[in-house]
DNA sequence: TATAGTATAATCGTATACGATTATACGAAA
DNA sequence: TTTCGTATAATCGTATACGATTATACTATA
């Protein structure tokens, strides 16, 4: 019964509808982004395909693709875990995004259209209006998905995306609170002026400093012992 | 009868078995890499399952996987074929590799050990020897891993093999000749003699410069119409 | 001839079933 | 008690089966 499962994207007849494995493979990977299913936890094949009242066929589909995306650890026979980050791992995520996102940033401004801007500014307005916490975190890719979406890199920002969607939890379960956003909400309005202003050296700046440090931001709340 | 595929990597005990669904993506894979699968081709499940002689179920998952790395191109109800890239793919793989592939030589350079030069020149003998064309692209990309391994970047490394792996076939079946082979051979050498001198910068710039013009290299060779 | 509609075949997606593998519980021997 | 072995349970991996969707061939109609 996949009644229960949502399409998460508007589907404008060109689109194709999602098959019952991807709509598993969206909910976990929600459930995992929000911090509901925690680092290391184990994912039983039936116990999913019960909660979502489907057979283990699309669940395993669904794990197989997560695994794709760094969020689930697969081992033949044993089963699947939700993946453990260790501090390597979330230096590796950052030094590859502080290469990439420039990149992506770089190529946008200038092509980026009055309104793309309009709807940068919506997704900032709705950040600062939204009070569930656990959507800061789409909410937040959202903006810098749209920057960098006039990039026409969607590999770069696919892999980014990847990339985000493994540190996300840890932002959103420990890192995360309102002095914080108001601080990441100021600069992604500098990085969006900079944009305006086609200034692309400020915008860069802005952004890499936004990325922050990893090694700091992280520090004592990951899974490595 | 999952007997007619190859485990492709050694079993050192630690290693897990391979599920047949992994057996059949590398055996996909290898014949997408080689070529032998064109692009835009239609992998049909059953076809599939029946040359390989298993079900659809590991099949499915094989194309999933191979889904995630770019291979293969799903969608719902309709079917799989082999991805086709546009100019502007591999323009965009290239500058993607180009910002990538530096970052973990510079990190590897200094934490290379003998035993992993030898491996390097090991495989740059493999590869003067080597008669059969189709394994040059697998060979290839062992040098490049092997030096960028010492950097500790494993997702890095991962990144760039996917996207790697996504050109290797343009590139084997009409760019590669003899004239070109000894070229690439000339610079991986030059590449190797500046990590054993640690001289960074000169790695980088040669191995940009290996890395050469996607624009040339491709124009007139893709599926675009 | 071209188009639309329908029947048929091909193919996909997933539920079910079951053998294979791994984990757990428990008792025997050291 | 600890360690080992064995029985049992839990879980995985995939073959089979079948309804659902899409592609194709064919026919009727304009």
């Amino acid at each position: 019964m996949r009644d229960r499962l949502e399409e998460t994207t508007v589907n404008p007849m060109m689109i194709h509808p999602k098959t019952t494995a991807e709509l598993i493979a969206d909910a976990l990977r929600s459930l995992i982004m929000q911090g509901k299913l925690r680092s290391g936890q184990s994912l039983k094949q039936d116990e999913i395909a019960n909660d979502f009242q489907v057979s283990k066929i699309p669940v395993r589909e669904a794990l197989v693709q997560l695994q794709g995306e760094g969020l689930v650890r697969m081992i033949p026979s044993r089963g699947a875990i939700v993946s453990r980050l260790t501090l390597a791992d979330v230096e590796e995520i950052y030094m590859i995004r502080a290469a990439l996102e420039p990149l992506a940033l770089r190529r946008a401004i200038g092509k980026i259209k009055p309104t793309e801007f309009h709807h940068m500014e919506q997704i900032l307005s709705h950040i600062d209006i939204e009070e569930d916490m656990s959507k800061w975190a789409e909410l937040n890719w959202q903006f810098h998905a749209m920057m960098y979406h006039a990039a026409g890199l969607p590999r770069l920002v696919n892999t980014v995306q990847a990339l985000y969607n493994n540190v996300a939890r840890y932002l959103l379960n420990n890192y995360l609170d309102r002095d914080y956003l108001e601080e990441s909400q100021r600069q992604h309005r500098e990085i969006l002026d900079a944009c305006r202003r086609k200034d692309v050296d400020q915008a860069v700046e802005k952004l890499l400093y936004h990325l922050g440090d990893p090694v700091q931001v992280f520090a004592g709340l990951l899974d490595d012992e």
